[in-house]
DNA sequence: AGCACGCCGACT
DNA sequence: GTCGGCGTGCTC
């Protein structure tokens, strides 16, 4: 590692730097020696710029400037650097293996607002709810004030949070919050954004006793914190099996030793249950925690990094992009969930934060630890070899019950007899019985199933949308077509385009389509649907499920957004009503994720003291995905999978790379792509294999055609290299885009 | 991103 | 004649 990154002097006389604008490029200047020994990697300069002065970042020390003439540094701003050196660090990795400016890599590790000065620290509205108070007692009282009762509710949900926010997300006017500090159910401060937002609300909780294999992740754990360098651990365990209390007790460790712990969990999991977990453990030990993700408005982030950066808060919860938290004193970092596609960043930089936390592990020479019930192939692969230790906890910790998995084959199941879609007998009958014993049921459908298209049946015409590749979907309340990709609608024609035949057919299973079917196979029941079209705005969706989770909803019906992370204890049934889809996705890992998202969505069924049952919908019973899932073998799934991708090639026994060109002009597109194919076949060396571009899975979206590049790779920071000094450059003509995506996720 | 410079339209 | 629209180009 030491020699990749090998310790730069800053005594010589030239240094490159970031100005601290939106501009995504790096500038040389003069290093005057009386500046020099001030200067490392990441301190803020005072630079010339034009006729005025910028503050710049420096990120590099060439010995040889790219230009002729360079002017002179005017000084140093402060005596630390404001960004850490490692992360100046991560960010020339990244352009590298990425390949983007290094200026582009490092924009994303500084919020917008760090130039913002002390006026940032804003004061507003905070509104607090009293510890004491209980929901029962103040839905009794507030029973004939139904605004009230919804502000305060949606207070209650989220531990408090400022009034402007909280007004927006439940949709109460701003008066609300008098009435109900009057009737003082609320306290309302005037508080400086910096505010610590759940301090006071919650309590310390106490480590738990770990068993076996707890213990033995722990102890790997401590092993590896005294190595350099330290391997990362790859903590395999079931839902339930206690990998949050190792995470806590390695934390407390990190803590106790004087040093801060990152932790990364997907976006949609970064709820405030979640961090109120993490954080009610530490609060004993008086240490601050801060919380990074994309919702924070502009002010919040300032806090929450600056927070971090002076090392006031030593816990740090974020989503993806937390990987670049200006931490100084790393002890630890914890990716939950390593196998989540939502690490991938899929804008420029591509970058994939597991791997980043990897690299950054490495670089702050501290041991960083992988969490997953359903590990991805890259990390178990790695595992396997060595390069990281695996700790299997095997056991779930309150010896609950894996619920039983039944697979039900659509082509000898009997369909329910007036519905011809949706719900096999079996699965209607299990239902049922839910309803009957007043148990709750939740019923999935993969992410592809959603749309319902239009189809003639007699000339096999489908409704496409003229500015997209895509079926357009059905929506039945007002006989309109809409496109998902793009929005655009229309009425649906009475009769088909094409031939003129006045009758349609719906085709594909789409959410709504479900919910009517339920709906009317179980007369009375109480069905909500979830999915993006439902849920507007995030109260409905906190709205949704509170509902679920307090009983008015008997049956929930969504798509992949019920299926994260969520605690239903009375849940006692789970139907996958189609899981084929997604298995004909044209992408090697389309296995791997029906698999983890069935051994998921399984998880949901019979978390609490009653058993669950699983019923899986499928035409195909016997792919490996479904029968592995079955008999909840991870395992074994991960051993046949590996075959599977060692016998094509696939990750992670060669690497990917994804060249994507977009414009409006299906032509141009074409040929340029082209060109870019004949050229990286003659730079790129043996160990790449280059196809014939191909038009990209959805060939157009918005008016823009679409075409991709699927390279594979044994020598990945080969072909960054070549990607960055020979396609990268190459200028395209007017209107078309080129993208560079490394180890990609989506092949979409 | 900013901020120059620059070349055509309607105003005191 | 001149104020001002925002297109293009440059910043070590």
């Amino acid at each position: 590692m030491s020699d990749l990154f090998p310790d730069q002097k800053p005594a010589l006389c030239f240094v490159r730097v970031v100005p601290e604008m939106a501009l995504d490029r790096m500038f040389d200047y003069t290093l005057p020696s009386a500046l020099a020994g001030r200067v490392q990697l990441g301190s803020r300069l005072r630079v010339p710029w034009g006729n005025r002065e910028v503050l710049a970042y420096a990120v590099d020390f060439p010995s040889k400037p790219e230009v002729e003439k360079c002017r002179d540094v005017i000084d140093v701003v402060g005596e630390e650097p404001l960004i850490p050196e490692n992360l100046i660090k991560l960010a020339r990795w990244m352009a590298d293996y990425y390949c983007c400016d290094q200026a582009q890599a490092l924009k994303g590790m500084l919020p917008d607002t760090v130039r913002a000065k002390e006026d940032s620290y804003k004061k507003r509205l905070w509104v607090q709810v009293p510890g004491h108070l209980q929901l029962e007692q103040v839905s009794q009282l507030l029973k004939s004030a139904r605004a009230q009762w919804r502000g305060w509710q949606h207070a209650y949900e989220q531990g408090g949070g400022w009034l402007a926010d909280l007004s927006k997300q439940s949709g109460v006017s701003l008066g609300i919050w008098k009435a109900l500090e009057e009737r003082q159910l609320i306290v309302l401060s005037r508080e400086k954004m910096e505010r610590d937002p759940l301090a006071g609300l919650i309590k310390a909780s106490e480590d738990l006793v770990l068993n076996v294999d707890q213990q033995e992740a722990l102890r790997v754990y401590r092993e590896e914190s005294l190595k350099t360098p330290a391997r990362p651990i790859l903590l395999q365990g079931v839902t339930g099996s206690g990998k949050t209390e190792v995470y806590l007790q390695i934390i407390r460790q990190v803590l106790e030793e004087g040093k801060s712990a990152l932790v990364l969990v997907p976006e949609i999991a970064l709820t405030p249950q979640t961090v109120e977990h993490f954080r009610s453990r530490f609060e004993s030990l008086e240490v601050r925690t801060a919380v990074l993700h994309s919702h924070l408005s502009a002010g919040e982030r300032h806090d929450q990094w600056q927070l971090i950066r002076s090392g006031k808060a030593r816990v740090i919860i974020g989503a993806r992009s937390a990987i670049f938290a200006p931490i100084q004193k790393m002890g630890v970092i914890i990716i939950d969930e390593e196998h989540e596609a939502s690490y991938k960043q899929e804008e420029s930089p591509h970058y994939h934060a597991r791997d980043l936390a990897v690299m950054r592990g490495a670089l702050e020479h501290v041991p960083v630890v992988l969490g997953s019930a359903t590990p991805s192939l890259e990390s178990y692969h790695n595992s396997v070899a060595g390069k990281y230790r695996l700790v299997h906890l095997k056991k779930r910790v309150l010896d609950i019950k894996m619920p039983v998995i039944h697979i039900l084959d659509l082509r000898k199941e009997k369909p329910e007899k007036d519905q011809r879609v949706g719900i096999a007998e079996r699965l209607r009958a299990a239902v049922q019985l839910r309803l009957e014993q007043k148990e709750q049921t939740i019923l999935f459908l993969n992410r592809r199933g959603y749309a319902t298209s239009l189809q003639c049946p007699k000339c096999g015409y489908v409704a496409e949308c003229p500015h997209c590749a895509v079926p357009m979907t059905y929506h039945r309340a007002r006989h309109q077509l809409r496109c998902h990709l793009c929005d655009y609608e229309k009425q649906a024609p009475q009769a088909c385009p094409e031939c003129g035949f006045e009758q349609y057919r719906l085709a594909g299973l789409g959410t709504q389509r479900i919910e009517e079917s339920i709906s009317k196979a179980f007369t009375g029941a109480k069905v909500c649907r979830m999915d993006s079209d439902s849920m507007r705005g995030k109260s409905a969706y906190q709205k949704a499920l509170q509902d679920f989770r307090e009983g008015r909803t008997e049956i929930l019906v969504g798509t992949q957004m019920i299926a994260k992370g969520l605690h239903f204890p009375n849940v006692t049934c789970v139907g996958v009503i189609n899981c084929d889809l997604a298995l004909q996705l044209p992408d090697f890992r389309a296995s791997e994720r029906v698999f983890q998202q069935l051994v998921q969505v399984a998880g949901r069924a019979g978390r609490g003291e009653k058993p669950g049952e699983v019923f899986i919908q499928t035409y195909t019973p016997f792919h490996p995905s479904i029968q592995f899932a079955r008999h909840h073998d991870v395992d074994g799934f991960l051993e046949q999978e590996l075959d599977y991708r060692k016998a094509h090639g696939y990750p992670p026994f060669r690497r990917a790379a994804l060249i994507k060109f977009r414009g409006r002009s299906e032509e141009k597109t074409k040929y340029c792509i082209e060109v870019a194919a004949k050229l990286l076949k003659e730079v790129a060396g043996k160990d790449t294999e280059i196809p014939e571009p191909s038009p990209a899975p959805i060939p157009k979206i918005k008016d823009h055609y679409r075409f991709q590049l699927f390279l594979l790779t044994k020598n990945m920071p080969a072909l960054s290299r070549v990607l960055k000094q020979q396609l990268l450059p190459k200028e395209w003509p007017d209107g078309i885009r080129m993208s560079i995506d490394i180890d990609a996720v989506s092949l979409m």
